[in-house]
RNA sequence: GUCCCCGUAGACCAAUCGGCAGAGUCGAUGGACUCAAAAUCCAUUCAGUGUGGGUUCGAAUCCCACCGGGGACACCA
């Protein structure tokens, strides 16, 4: 049959399709030209006395904004989105001011490996990506303050990113005040005499450029020769955070190597115990804390000092100083800088055979064993069941108890944590345990061991074996062996952490670039603020050089240092014109994420990042202790470590800096779920499209063809995308919209199941025709009350639907609103006491729809400002409550009272009621809930 | 291996302090409308809560063990 033939049976006024797509552009349309999502700021150029949200209670909504990537938004990348909006609206209607913005996180990996396979230029591609994505929103119908949009890749965007730069360059961070502060009060300190120069030497004495190399060391952000991640298929040096644990890049999974490369590092390891502590003070899902407190790691314990036979000292890093008597041999890692030093020519004598490896010296058993390790890879290392290493023939003493312990080298010892070597207590570490089983060394027990027990215990005890510690309990005896140690000058109490310094410095065109110039010196000076931004220059080339993925010896190239006439530069800095070298590496991708919920307060601010007034009313602390930031941060649990680590860190800096009075960026965050979909791959387990199987008994079928269904995330190479803007077409975004938020709960992932999306349109077309006759378009609500049962359930329906939409419940707010719809389809005619409350609740989910029908029953106005419904108390007590009678757990009966019936009538009605299945026995007890049932016990 | 989260009708999901397992959606079935179909409307259907124990007058909810799914960490001294 035709389509025209379809069409000429549905009602002319019904709510299609084709009606959305006819009445949400209009609306969109007004939207944009009335501003009617600006938010007023306190100060400043977007501020605004005569808005109806001027000087309100406010609220910042902010999601994770996306990557603009070349393919455009399936329907599970605006889950979130559409989250965030219906929430933001609702509490904009409930008297909030709202700030609820988006952007753009434009610089990256993947827009330049497209420039370089297409030669389009990075920037072509990412703002036509970027206009993609705002054409997609926009046709969603979410509610962004657009005059508050950017991209990273923005030069006015990136001149602050670089100006964040240059405070964390030109700043240091003070032990004693545990916190960030101008590099000139440092100098100051040097100059005053009042901080002791690193080397004791005096500052009036050092030369110039040895000056300015000390203060360098202090910096937050500073250049070091350092083993880094090197990724030669990528072409560029990656931090810890962007590598898998099997060594792999997260990008692209290209191998990654260790090399000693010079590179901007960032010292967020300073940060290392407010970044865990001010966990505390956040409203996160518990495991991303966690998360978090994992990757930064933190121990606290003692370094102590073993002394060599030679004149070289191990220091180690405990946890359990208290077990310092059960150490009983040591191990340094095979990387070990000491390790050639204490290295004697022969074996001492009586050595254990089973230590040498078989070899004939120490020195060549070392090598044997440190080729092997080296050949190993990652997961060979941690897989091993047993413990590999060798005897140095070095020994070395306890000072606690001046025994000699022999010095061994193991990879289970690594190199890159603590100091690279440690104290081994077999008795209480199953590690060392293991160790000891395999080379046959002393086990000495320091704790209490529980009788029967086998292996390293690492519970908690009494102290045995140890002189003055003996008897006490493990915390206990872990400060006094700290304080036994500082005493006696063998050791401190410290704290290590897991967490690295920040890698910064990228090998790639498309980043930010650093506001840095080098003279002659070799030595990074920072250009002055007047000089931002630095701009991207245009280059001919700006593919990297890659690599063949498994070049280890492979040298990075940066694509800025090909642009001769750019890298060499004439300035005035202050000491005349001079010509200085550019920085030639750019900045990662998560620079321009790390701060950008501060640039949507004042985005257009030529003075300042953000005006402090203004900072401080959408993101300042509300109350003692708060630390501040985005009331709502809503995204995906993937970024639980990387950017919102990086964010943190950068916060604090501009914090300590006086910049922001909020000393957390995101006050809650929250973790969506993910909309993902089923796949379909045939017989010879080829993908087929999704979209063309149909489903009979169960089975799944391509053509006639049996297909195997599988469940995995939307994709192009599954075949299984749908797109927000086929939904648009084929529903409408309103009906998108409400089965987005229908489906279940925003933190639940979920498979799509686009023939369900018509129970939203039907439900959307219901409330339309409570509005509207569907034959003539006539209106057809009246001034009517509501019967006193509808009026009740109206109300309940306004005080559940609140609630709901306080928790972030949408699919239950949706569930009530569709409840109380078809509570009101079957009635004659529409009351307007109750389509009003309705057209308004809706309007958060569906806001075309509800600007479309609030229009027609006579308002002027958007509905977007218009009071929230609230409930009537006095309408949401029951007439009556029903208690169900339970006879020994089954319900035997019913009795319904007024809802202030005093308990014992409740008592004696249910009794009556059920007398008949009590028989005459005697109830042994009778339990009675208010408002719930009557439980009766024979 | 350790830790965390989740298992409720055919599917997606509700269930407040432990108090009658069902709010809502899809699907299926039947009916109304129609020459018929689609669309729409109305109605019906279906689980005793992954399994086995325990606590309790009462357990989807609390506790223990196991099974299944997802995630994080994985020699960090």
């Amino acid at each position: 049959m035709s389509e025209s033939e379809t069409n000429a049976d549905i009602p002319p006024y019904r709510y299609t399709a084709a009606k959305a797509a006819e009445i949400e552009p209009r609306w969109q349309a007004y939207w944009a030209d009335n501003g009617t999502f600006n938010a007023p700021n306190p100060t400043g150029e977007l501020a605004d006395p005569t808005h109806p949200r001027a000087g309100a209670p406010k609220l910042h909504v902010q999601d994770m904004f996306p990557y603009p990537s070349g393919s455009g938004l399936h329907v599970g990348h605006p889950l979130g989105y559409i989250g965030t909006d219906s929430y933001t609206r609702y509490k904009r209607m409930a008297g909030y001011n709202v700030l609820h913005p988006m952007g753009f996180d434009a610089f990256g990996l993947p827009a330049e490996q497209y420039a370089v396979q297409t030669g389009t230029h990075p920037r072509t591609t990412t703002e036509a990506n970027i206009e993609r994505y705002r054409g997609q929103l926009r046709r969603l119908g979410l509610a962004y303050d657009n005059r508050r949009s950017f991209a990273t890749t923005d030069p006015d965007y990136y001149r602050w990113t670089q100006w964040i730069f240059l405070q964390v360059f030109n700043s240091w961070f003070d032990p004693d005040l545990r916190k960030a502060r101008p590099i000139d009060d440092l100098v100051a300190e040097f100059e005053a005499g009042t901080r002791e120069v690193p080397g004791g030497r005096a500052w009036s004495q050092l030369p110039a450029v040895e000056r300015r190399k000390v203060i360098d060391g202090f910096r937050l952000a500073y250049v070091s020769e350092a083993p880094v991640n090197w990724c030669p298929g990528l072409g560029t040096v990656l931090a810890n955070e962007e590598v898998t644990p099997d060594g792999r890049s997260e990008r692209g999974n290209y191998p990654v190597f260790q090399r000693s490369l010079k590179q901007w590092m960032m010292r967020i390891t300073a940060y290392g115990d407010r970044l865990v502590d001010d966990l505390d003070a956040l409203d996160w899902p518990e495991p991303v804390k966690l998360m978090q407190r994992n990757w930064i790691g933190r121990s606290r314990g003692a370094h102590v000092d073993f002394p060599t036979d030679g004149d070289d000292v191990i220091s180690v890093f405990t946890t359990r100083p208290d077990t310092l008597f059960g150490a009983t041999y040591m191990v340094l890692a095979p990387e070990h800088t000491l390790v050639d030093a204490i290295v004697p020519t022969t074996w001492p004598a009586g050595t254990n055979p089973a230590w040498t490896g078989g070899a004939a010296d120490p020195a060549e058993a070392v090598r044997t064993y440190r080729a092997a390790a080296a050949a190993k890879t990652e997961e060979e290392r941690t897989d091993a069941k047993v413990k590999t290493g060798v005897f140095t023939g070095a020994f070395a003493t306890n000072p606690v108890n001046g025994a000699k312990v022999p010095v061994f080298i193991a990879d289970y010892v690594l190199a890159g944590y603590g100091t690279g070597a440690i104290m081994a207590v077999p008795g209480h570490d199953e590690r060392d345990w293991d160790f000891a089983q395999t080379f046959d060394l002393p086990i000495v027990r320091t704790i209490e061991t529980p009788e029967d027990f086998d292996g390293a215990y690492t519970g908690d005890g009494a102290v045995i074996n140890s002189e003055f510690l003996n008897g006490k309990g493990v915390a206990e005896a872990k400060a006094a062996m700290i304080a036994w140690l500082e005493e006696k000058g063998h050791g401190r109490g410290a704290t290590t952490f897991r967490l690295r310094d920040w890698l910064f410095s990228r090998q790639r065109y498309w980043g930010e670039p650093f506001p840095i110039v080098y003279d002659e010196t070799g030595l990074p000076i920072a250009l002055p603020e007047s000089m931002l931004p630095v701009e991207l220059p245009e280059v001919d080339d700006f593919s990297p050089r890659t690599f063949d993925p498994d070049d280890a010896d492979s040298e990075p190239e940066t694509p800025l240092s090909r642009k001769k006439d750019w890298v060499h530069v004439e300035l005035d800095l202050g000491d005349g014109l001079k010509t200085y070298t550019r920085e030639t590496n750019t900045m990662p991708q998560w620079a321009g994420s790390c701060w950008y919920e501060l640039r949507y307060l004042d985005p257009h601010n030529e003075k300042v990042l953000v005006d402090p007034e203004n900072e401080a009313y959408w993101m300042g602390p509300q109350r003692p202790g708060d630390p501040g930031g985005v009331d709502l941060y809503v995204g995906g649990v993937e970024h639980a470590v990387l950017h919102l680590l990086y964010a943190r860190f950068w916060h604090k800096v501009l914090y300590d800096l006086g910049h922001v009075s909020s000393f957390e960026p995101f006050r809650k965050l929250f973790n969506q779920g993910y909309i993902q979909a089923y796949a379909f791959r045939d017989a010879r387990g080829v993908i087929v499209p999704a979209e063309e199987v149909v489903e009979r008994d169960g089975k799944y079928y391509y053509g006639d063809q049996e297909v195997a269904r599988e469940y995995g995330k939307m994709g192009k190479s599954l075949k299984n995308v749908v797109t927000p803007d086929e939904m648009s077409e084929q529903y409408g975004a309103d009906t998108f919209r409400v089965y987005e938020m229908a489906m279940g709960p925003l933190d639940v992932s979920r498979p799509w199941d686009t023939r369900a999306v018509v129970g939203s349109q039907r439900f959307l077309q219901r409330v339309w025709r409570l509005v509207i006759d569907e034959e003539t378009g006539a209106i057809r609500v009246t001034d009517t009350p509501l019967d006193p049962k509808t009026r009740r359930a109206l109300h309940q329906t306004i005080a559940g639907v609140r609630e709901d939409m306080d928790e972030l419940r949408f699919n239950t707010a949706i569930a009530k609103l569709i409840q109380l719809t078809n509570t009101l389809t079957p009635l004659q005619a529409t009351s307007r006491e109750a389509i009003e409350p309705l057209v308004l609740m809706m309007s958060p989910f569906a806001p075309h729809l509800a600007e479309e029908l609030w229009r027609k029953l006579g308002h002027e106005d958007t509905c977007a400002y218009a009071d929230y419904p609230v409930a009537d108390p006095a309408q949401l007590v029951a007439e009556s409550v029903t208690y169900p009678v339970q006879v020994n757990g089954k319900v035997r009966g019913r009795v319904e009272v007024a809802p202030d019936t005093a308990e014992d009538a409740v008592r004696a009605a249910a009794l009556a009621e059920v007398a008949d299945a009590l028989a005459g026995r005697e109830p042994r007890k009778v339990i009675v809930v208010p408002g719930r049932l009557v439980s009766v016990v024979v």
